[in-house]
Order: C-alpha cells, then structure tokens, then sequence
DNA sequence: ATAACAATTAGAGTTAACTCTAAGTCAAGA
DNA sequence: TCTTGACTTAGAGTTAACTCTAATTGTTAT
C-alpha cells in the first residue's frame, strides 16, 4: 500500500506542512518521488513515521532524531550507537513515568482538597483538615521554618 | 522560611529569569516585595511553585495555568472550575501514562532488535527472524498491501 | 475539457517559553 | 568607603517546531 503526502498526514494525525517540514530537515530521506515530483509513502515510511512519533513523544528533539535516522543509513557500522541510544531513550521514559506519578499524587491531593471544598461551599474549614494536612506535609514536603 | 528570588530559583531548579517572566505573566500574583522591592518568596510559595511546576509538567500551557490562579483570587465562587480542572488534567495524565507505555512498547522492540543486531554485527540476518516479526507486527499493527 | 482539488517549492510568519542585556539599585564584608 | 554580588526593570533576542502564503503544476471526476 502506497500514500500520497496527505494521506500519510492523515494516517499519522500529522498536517502536510509538518511531513514536508520534517523532510526539510531531512527526517525523512527514505520517502521515494513520483515521476511528476510527488512523494510516495510506503508501508514501511509509515513505520518510520510511527518511530519519529515514538522519539518526538517521549522528548527527543528533531536535531537528535535526524542523527539517529544518519546513523541508520551509515549501516551496520553505527548498530551499537542505535541500540545505545534506544536504551538511553528507555531510560528517560521510566523516568518521565516516575515524574508522571508524581504529578499525579499532587494532583489527587488537589482533587481530594476541592472536593471537600465543593461540598462545604468554601476552603476557610478546610485549614483545620488535619487529615488534608498530613497528606499534603507527605506529598508536598515538610514545612521549614 | 523566607527565600531570595536566586534561593527560590535554586530550590526550584529554576533561573531567576524564569521566574521573573513568571511573575510578568501573573503567575505569582502572591509573591511579596520587601521595602526596597525584592521579591520574598514565602513557604506557601514555594507551593505554588510547586503546582505551577506539576501543572506546566503535565502539558498545561502558562495561560492556563494563570486560569486557575485567577481563579483562586476570585474565591469561593470557583471551587467548582477548579476541581473540574484538576479532574480534566487528571484525565490527562492517565492519556499520557498510556501514551507512554504505549512508545515503551515500541522503544522495547528497538533494543530487542538492536542487541539482535549488534550480536551478529548486522542487520541482514534478522530479516528471517520470525519471533521479531511477530513482535513488531504486534506493537506496529499489520501490514496492509 | 474544465473544474476542483491535491501536490510542488521557497521562504516568511507564528507561538510558547524562555533567555539575555543594559542600566541601574541595594546590602554586606574588608 | 569601596567592592562584590545579588537584586531591580524594560525590553530585545533566541529556539524549536511548526504553520502558512504565494505562485505554480499535477490529477481526477464529470
């Protein structure tokens, strides 16, 4: 199966300015051109879209991409530096998780004060919540003088 | 405890710059000045820090989350928006755990298939690989003709 | 064949969130 | 007192990643 530009845009959530955008900045060398200069995606330029997806939302930028699509067409001389960095990228997602978690308790702290709050119509009878205060001293840190 | 705009800025893991464009924006409307006119930062603060931190971390754009800090200026009459906002940005962190489990899946893939490589110090022997093929057709969707 | 629509390029403009500079003020130590 | 270093403001500059425009060419449906 074959796609024109916009139906790979399509395909990916992505516009036709970013796809054009991102071969600019040489993302994708690998995208063929028609006879008449339309490019042509493959199923397997599809999958290069998925994995520039993937680098982009776990916080690679474009520059560190493109080095990592360089090194794929280097060949099989720069294999330990793909799998390196691959590892790298895992690393930076457990930590993002970890970080994710945290957000999340301070939020559900923030959810569990306002729905108190909501129900009592005002947060002045929070400020004696004893049970409130302990976890926020536990999620927030404990107060210094 | 009472802090400098550099002591907060170090505590936070911020520049000065950073918080000061905070301040420009109205998201630190609480921040007090001493008689010469230095920002104080207070504990609660800190707190507030701390939030726009977890908020701006989870996606949220400055503006918004000077939303909800006018918000809790306005007082009581907001409860109600804000705990719809913490709800919605909780929604939003789960959307990006899955997200993220979901790019994890396929950065495994990567190293699964990279250690592969750099093992037989090529890729061409893993074009036959059967169990690898299955895997990426089971993290990448199907091929289609 | 002609209208409507999708594609091409080069290059300008936008947005968010900083990041820095200039020119000056303020506070503490030798 | 003098120096050092942190602070102040207004405002200009930077960066990444788009996002769009203009002018033109190619493709498809009736």
């Amino acid at each position: 199966m074959e796609y024109s530009i916009g139906q790979a845009a399509k395909k990916m959530g992505l516009t036709v300015h970013t796809l054009r955008y991102y071969d600019k900045e040489g993302l994708l060398p690998f995208v063929k051109k028609s006879a008449s200069g339309l490019r042509v995606f493959s199923e397997e330029d599809i999958d290069w879209l998925v994995i520039i997806e993937c680098l982009k939302g776990t916080g690679m930028h474009l520059k560190d991409i493109k080095q990592y699509i360089d090194w794929c067409r280097e060949g099989d001389a720069t294999l330990g530096k793909r799998l390196e960095m691959f590892k790298r990228q895992k690393a930076k997602i457990e930590e993002q998780m970890a970080q994710l978690q945290r957000h999340m308790e301070k939020i559900n702290y923030k959810i569990a004060y306002y729905t108190e709050a909501v129900a009592f119509g005002s947060i002045d009878i929070l400020k004696r919540n004893r049970c409130l205060a302990a976890e926020k001293e536990r999620i927030f840190g404990p107060l210094k003088k």
